[in-house]
RNA sequence: GCCAAUGUAGCUCAGUGGCAGAGCAACGGUUUCGUAAACCGUAGGUCAUCGGUUCGACCCCGAUCAUUGGCUCCA
């Protein structure tokens, strides 16, 4: 997780297509579909893998030399057991390593790990040298072909002409590879198995499916035992572990998959999002509005979600004028909210002096995401969507953009987050005209004007060209679960082509129609990832203002004068709005407070004779532990404000 | 969608080709207590679903569904 933002998007791959319809030969830009732009709320596009230089190559750092050698090491053994493995490559990633085989007879199981890593071991001990070699394209790849080792046949062919084509050999063991290496197998000092995964041959579906082998290394045991346990801490984090403890979410397989139910601790934090996104959108001006679930399939025809989209949406439901209709009416629910607002912006006449006009809604969207996405709360069926679409003239566009991305930061201010990556989007000018729209002037425009923005924020953000939308360039917000996978939290886009598409205009002073456009911003996601990422985020510990559970008044006992005083308590939070339960039950407090501290209720008020004696409570904080005895009226002033101002703690 | 693993009480998990188990939670009592577990009892299950093998299947086999880990996809 060390690796510079640089190294991270060197390693991801690119398999992004806005164009090529199916058999449709050359580029053209994919239809301008809407929903394209709602669907980047979600997903991050993947960066494009390059080949990497020589130069860059040997700037692997200790740590990656090891992995990458380990990979090696693994290869080694597996030919070793099981000689018939066909070899593809083995490099180092963010966290370890992985080797690809195709092993026909086999199917590697984490049942093999123990024989694989005892032979491992083995060639560790034998402290083998890495030596390189150099061969000619011919000699490499007869070699290969005498070893009948396809995949290295072809791989040959990726290397430039001019590269010299190397290899390294360990004992038995010889691999094309451009190196580097440690000097001996005795330098992987510590290294473990992890998983077996099945990989599609150059990340293409087409291609045959490999098996691949997970595995990590590191410089000693210890520094690998602290990973692992950190591992371990992980999954205590992860949102569908914490969501079911703190009984935030549920699935149900009647329900269906991908499709979460929002319990009403959960529904908790859903309602504080929208109201802490009402509320700042209200300030700065936008209005809501509301568009339905289910719309004509025209619409999407008109939008271009149809056909290019279709087989990400729930199939259509069709309504038959009567039964042997044979034009029935199509229906498809959303699977974004864009085409709804430009409706809406359609739907009256307008004026220069009615922009910008920032339309907003915590829409309900449904994808039929492929069952294999599916992952918690993270990539979900069902999803509610900080939406807005701003539309304005160019003159304002600066002014908007800057205004959002503010937004942004302000959000993620609150929430405290810090480890982030904004991704900056461009066009390729060599491409105008086939997978951007061919309007230069505004990319250009619009690009620099973007790029300021950043830069006048002061906050670190990577620009990656040939990824903008058809439509405009944008920015991406990037995150990681606590399981280390990359998602897509909030997305900020220029659209300069759409509005056009739906025939969308205003008049201007000249009484001129013109075409708006367009800014597709959603900082606080989906509810679904959103809350999901803030579960790992908090640890389930969340600040006083979205605690699902924010405070429980527990009683030492359960005398009545004492659970009166308690409840006068609890009943004068609960007419503040705070969500407050009383504990009165004859327990034992120590039982009480640990049942409290389990569910994690943020504030714990303990009640016993002395306190209410003194007009007093004695203040527990979940996570702090007791924090002494404080008059009621200070307490349940705090209380109030803290949740009032949405204090971190 | 593809490959693999997993699926036992609300939760966390034991278990065996021959009567289905524990702790916590729930429920009923007893206990009247000072900052992370007082005690006793009760109830809770078509062992994911469907089919097969077997005298007998939670266990072995197959299919399906779901989840998980990857791959692909991500308009």
């Amino acid at each position: 997780m060390a690796r510079t933002v640089g190294e991270r998007l060197a390693l991801k791959s690119s398999r992004r297509f806005y164009l090529a319809p199916p058999g449709g030969g050359g580029i053209h830009p994919r239809p301008e579909s809407a929903g394209r732009h709602a669907d980047e709320f979600m997903e991050a596009p993947k960066l494009p893998v390059e080949r990497k230089t020589l130069d860059q190559r040997e700037q692997m750092n200790e740590l990656q030399r090891i992995r990458h050698s380990a990979a090696h090491i693994l290869a080694t053994a597996v030919l070793r057991i099981w000689p018939e493995a066909l070899l593809d490559i083995g490099p180092p990633t963010d966290d370890g390593f992985y080797y690809d085989f195709d092993l026909k007879g086999h199917r590697f199981s984490t049942d093999d790990f123990t024989r694989i890593e005892e032979e491992m071991k083995k060639v560790v001990k034998e402290n083998q040298v890495f030596e390189k070699s150099v061969k000619t394209r011919d000699e490499a790849k007869a070699y290969f072909e005498g070893k009948g080792q396809s995949f290295k046949v072809e791989r040959l062919a990726d290397i430039p002409e001019g590269e010299a084509i190397s290899f390294y050999q360990n004992g038995e063991f010889v691999d094309l590879c451009a190196g580097p290496h440690v000097l001996r197998t005795g330098n992987v000092k510590a290294f473990k198995l992890l998983r077996v995964a099945a990989a599609y041959y150059r990340g293409n579906e087409k291609n045959p499916q490999l098996q691949r082998i997970y595995g990590t290394a590191f410089k000693n045991k210890e520094e690998l035992e602290q990973w692992l346990k950190q591992q371990e801490e992980a999954k205590r984090r992860d949102h569908r572990k914490i969501g079911k403890e703190m009984g935030l979410f549920a699935f149900d397989d009647d329900v269906g998959p991908g499709l979460p139910l929002w319990l009403p601790r959960g529904g908790v934090l859903v309602e504080e999002l929208e109201k802490l996104a009402k509320e700042t959108e209200f300030e700065a001006g936008y209005v809501r509005v509301r568009t339905p679930h289910i719309v004509k399939e025209k619409m999407y025809q008109l939008s271009g979600h149809l056909p290019y989209y279709a087989e990400s949406m729930f199939p259509p439901m069709e309504l038959k004028e009567s039964p042997d209709d044979a034009h029935p009416t199509r229906y498809y629910l959303k699977p974004m909210n864009c085409p709804g607002h430009h409706k809406i912006f359609a739907a009256e006449p307008r004026s220069y002096r009615d922009l910008p006009l920032r339309l907003a809604e915590y829409g309900s969207c449904y994808r039929y995401e492929q069952s294999g996405e599916l992952m918690g709360l993270m990539r979900v069926r069902s999803l509610q969507m900080n939406d807005a679409h701003i539309y304005c003239t160019p003159e304002q566009f600066a002014e908007e953009f800057r205004s959002v991305n503010e937004m942004y930061l302000k959000y993620f201010k609150l929430f405290g987050f810090e480890k982030y990556l904004m991704r900056f989007s461009t066009h390729d000018p060599s491409k105008l005209g086939q997978k951007f729209v061919d309007e230069p002037e505004l990319w250009k425009k619009t690009e620099d004007m973007v790029r300021q923005v950043l830069v006048d924020s002061k906050i670190n953000f990577v620009e990656v060209a040939n990824e903008a939308a058809f439509y405009g360039p944008k920015i991406d917000v990037q995150v990681w679960s606590v399981a280390g996978r990359e998602f897509t939290i909030a997305t900020n886009q220029v659209d300069f082509a759409v509005p056009k598409r739906f025939g969308l205009t205003y008049k201007t002073r000249e009484n001129e129609a013109a075409t708006p456009l367009c800014i597709h911003r959603a900082p606080l996601g989906t509810h679904e990832r959103f809350i999901g990422f803030l579960i790992e985020h908090y640890a389930g510990n969340f600040p006083l203002w979205l605690a699902p559970d924010q405070v429980r008044v527990l009683t030492i006992g359960d005398e009545p004068s004492l659970v009166e005083y308690a409840r006068g308590i609890a009943e004068e939070l609960r007419h503040h709005h705070v969500r407050v339960e009383l504990d009165p039950g004859t327990d034992k407090i120590n039982g009480k407070i640990l049942r409290a501290e389990e569910s994690k209720v943020h504030t714990m008020l303990v009640i016993g004779g002395r306190e209410k004696d003194a007009g007093a409570v004695a203040l527990r904080v979940h996570g702090k532990g007791n924090l002494g005895v404080k008059p009621r009226a200070e307490v349940i002033a705090d209380i109030l404000a803290s949740i009032a101002e949405r204090r971190a703690g």
